[in-house]
DNA sequence: CGGCGGCTTGAGGTTGGTCAAGGCATGTGG
DNA sequence: CCACATGCCTTGACCAACCTCAAGCCGCCG
């Protein structure tokens, strides 16, 4: 994963050990379950293409979303390190992945400290990530929890080249969108229909425009710091 | 840290590696701040004793705290991981640190792979606690959300030795409760008020004992999986 | 003894969920 | 090519839940 070299520089014997594991191409299509809570999973999915969503049902039928899959991500993270899955997740679109035995990906961070040392940066970036979803949730109003939620999606989907400048296509339906930010559907829809009528933004079916960056920022108290890839070694001040 | 040893077996020299990183205690007052958003920070302090808090504050005065901090965890997970901490950390008591330079914790992790492997387990355990806490902040019922919290602590306590089969101290006044699980201060003491004449548990003071651990399990959806520590090794199945 | 932080309780108002109905686009089968 | 079904978006009305504000209380510590 081209990605991991941004934290750590992996030598050629790293990065050939890395392909190594990354010869197994999968399709999985839209809407299926990739992960089921309760089961066990001794597989990970690195995403090449497509969505997913990481996501928990309760018994009131209600489903929270903690996580939008996107490619350079890891399916099986946390999963695949518990006996049994603690969260389901669920393809939004066909997907393309890479499949990594467990004990193949276990192997490699045992023989190469670099890599394991590479993922766990990676993983500090996954839990600041998430970090970040439970003040959305807990702490934020609706409308800035959108706000902060629609930029977050920007920046990740710009990071992997899936953006332009200032427009993006929404994984997500409405629905889903609320089960992210822990709203019902039609407040969503009064939401997203409250930042057009501000002028903050513009949509055409799931393609959303970003119209005024600065006041969904400010909105949103979105810091776009949490979403970097951060260097291992950091130069002295 | 014996923590890690439940995850993979370290050998002697991983162990003495590990031993020769803790050995600068420092002590922390309460109230006082250990990591404040922002800023930059070179080091990571794994606590021996005492609790803290990791937490957000909005521009609204609203504090969200994501995580309590207890003894064996690390602080300055996430936040050494970025160039400037992306959450602020306060001890809520006196507390016992061991004062790790990050290039020591990064030397460790380069020259043992196991132990950079021990600790990706970590993370994924610390991620899938934060996105429980997702789940409680976004889709459960305030009563729900108090129970799955305070079986959470109970559960994280009894890991530590630091709580018996059915009580324990909250480290937190109610306020602070509110702030984890994003309610207001006069909501969490009704919350609980509401557990005490149904029941369910009983308090005096800060200690907090469970009369019905299996209704406030199925109340809150509490599944005590998520705060296992797994082995890297699993038996075939 | 006096002050302070935190707990407790109450009243009132807003927010956002629920329920429901209608619209629009897409796709499918006759 | 049209009839119909399906899924999602949109809008409205109503109501319970939870926040805010406020006041009083208790226990602790100086």
């Amino acid at each position: 994963m081209a990605r991991l070299n941004h934290s750590i520089a992996l030598d050629e014997a790293d990065l050939s050990a890395l392909a190594d594991i990354l010869n197994r191409q999968v399709i999985v299509r839209k809407a299926k379950d990739i992960i089921v809570e309760g089961y066990e999973y001794k597989v990970l999915h690195i995403v090449e293409s497509g969505f997913a969503v990481r996501y928990k049902l309760l018994h009131s039928g209600k489903r929270q979303i903690m996580n939008v899959i996107m490619p350079g991500d890891i399916i099986g993270f946390p999963a695949c390190f518990y006996e049994h899955a603690v969260f389901s997740v669920t393809a939004i679109s066909d997907m393309k992945l890479n499949h990594v035995p467990i004990e193949d990906f276990t192997a490699l961070c045992m023989a190469r400290a670099k890599v394991a040392t590479a993922l766990l940066w990676f993983a500090a970036r996954e839990t600041a990530i998430y970090a970040e979803h439970i003040v959305d949730a807990g702490r934020r109003e609706p409308l800035e929890r959108l706000a902060h939620f629609l930029l977050e999606t920007l920046t990740r989907l710009q990071g992997i080249g899936a953006a332009s400048e200032d427009s993006f296509t929404m994984p997500l339906s409405q629905e889903g969108i609320g089960d992210v930010i822990g709203l019902s559907a039609p407040h969503v829809n009064r939401m997203l229909a409250e930042l057009r009528r501000d002028g903050l933004i513009a949509m055409s079916g799931h393609e959303i425009r970003i119209l005024d960056r600065a006041a969904l920022q400010i909105l949103g108290e979105f810091h776009p710091a949490y979403l970097s890839r951060t260097p291992v070694h950091r130069p002295a001040p």
